[in-house]
DNA sequence: CGCTAGATTGATAAAGGTCAATCATTGTGG
DNA sequence: CCACAATGATTGACCTTTATCAATCTAGCG
């Protein structure tokens, strides 16, 4: 059984779904896994494995929710057009991580796939119901959804940052978070993707990258893949604000 | 029973802890608060109201998180101090938002009270035990945690924006949809708040306020209370992006 | 082999940051 | 009750940075 799936790479094809958050509480063993082998049985019994081809867009904001997904293996990018044309992208989701939680009946972005990936769907309704009748399992989905909501203001600061070199470098170490701070990070999304997440223009994503390359912080072995060479630098350029 | 609390202001002696969200699904009677009566008092049940005055520090980042707030009255403020010594907030909360969900045992953020505020305080323990036992409950705090994250989110969106006209739109524009888009809007926070929620510089916040003040668009008949006064250019400001 | 989406690079201009001085408001103590 | 202190807000001058526009380059892929 694959306790924590690796962010992006493929999961054993038998993988019951996950759920990745850092709870409330301490947790007895801390390397335990958020589901019990139990309550992904039981969340087994009630999804549908789907297969999405890169690009392929999932669900469109506006439209009504019906599904809630849960990600066994792959990228998916979640972003809102606005009304001139801009693209805003909200969220990068990996496996184990939930997505498509509607408001009021209806999504909030457009999600789409940015490798190929492996969804388990849910029907609201039902996955609702499921969660009402058991505490335990609702209190992970809780945990879970905290955590998204962590996530999401550690991004804000992120953006909220106005050197483009800082910002990149904080992305760049919020992929690397999983697995334990490997030096190899993989960039499944274009540098268009990244600008449109950091409130940059493509530009300056590009020469961001470009100056941690000449400075000797990173190199890329190609374009979707980052190598952190000189770490003290970089983490003294992601924590200098 | 007051359903819906006013943002910031004085709620009735005997209200019950509220929480505001849009639930994932249309509700059957759009009007009705998230909570029943009942939920309300096994919360009651299990709270402690305290007090709070301006300025008071809740709890700090970091430490022991020994218990959850939902707020009754008032307005809190959360931010984390950056190495820099610049200073980032994260949110700010008004009635029926809950704060204080802990990451790992430990705070997240520093909170600290604006205006004079009431609170609801839960030991995390009991309200997890309760929130277990009880999965409609529970679902109403799944329920509120997913708004928080999209308004996460949104807050998002309002920060990647570059120009500070259209970031202090967006920010006023959160701050009117409660109550229903009234022209009057409290700013109980200070300017220096502003600035270290929007990313921008304090003078920046300044001139962005002064510059919709000139053009006509919003009076200031005080420093903490914004009213609008041309709708039409003021929306066309906040949703050019 | 050429086509195309994505990425890089350069020149210019606009916008906000920073530093510094001043003004306003609130609260406190004489 | 008033004066003063302290915090918060405003304004101006200058400078750094990024957006924008435009041209060019590269890597996949049919």
């Amino acid at each position: 059984m694959i306790d924590k799936l690796r962010r992006g790479k493929t999961a054993s094809p038998d993988v019951e779904p996950a759920l990745q958050a850092v709870p409330f509480l301490p947790p007895i063993r801390p390397e335990a896994p958020l589901l019990t082998d139990e309550q992904r049985m039981r969340l087994a019994a009630i999804a549908t494995r789907v297969r999405v081809a890169p690009r392929e867009v999932i669900y469109r904001e506006e439209t009504a929710a019906a599904s809630v997904y849960i990600i066994a293996e792959g990228v998916i990018k979640a972003f809102k057009d606005m009304p001139s044309g801009r693209r805003w992208v909200t969220a990068f989701l990996f496996p184990a991580d939930v997505f498509g939680l509607a408001e009021n009946g209806l999504y909030v972005r457009t999600s789409q796939a940015i490798t190929s990936a492996l969804l388990y769907r849910f029907d609201t309704r039902v996955l609702i119901e499921t969660l009402k009748s058991d505490g335990d399992l609702q209190f992970k989905f809780l945990c879970k959804v905290t955590h998204e909501l962590r996530e999401a203001q550690r991004q804000t600061i992120a953006i909220g940052r106005k050197d483009a070199l800082g910002k990149l470098a904080m992305f760049i170490r919020q992929l690397q978070r999983e697995p334990e701070r490997s030096v190899d990070i993989e960039l499944p999304m274009t540098r268009s993707d990244i600008a449109s997440y950091l409130g940059l223009s493509l530009e300056s994503v590009s020469r961001a990258t470009r100056s941690l390359e000449r400075r000797g912080v990173v190199c890329f072995p190609n374009r979707h893949m980052v190598r952190i060479i000189d770490q003290a630098q970089f983490d003294r350029i992601e924590s200098t604000i």
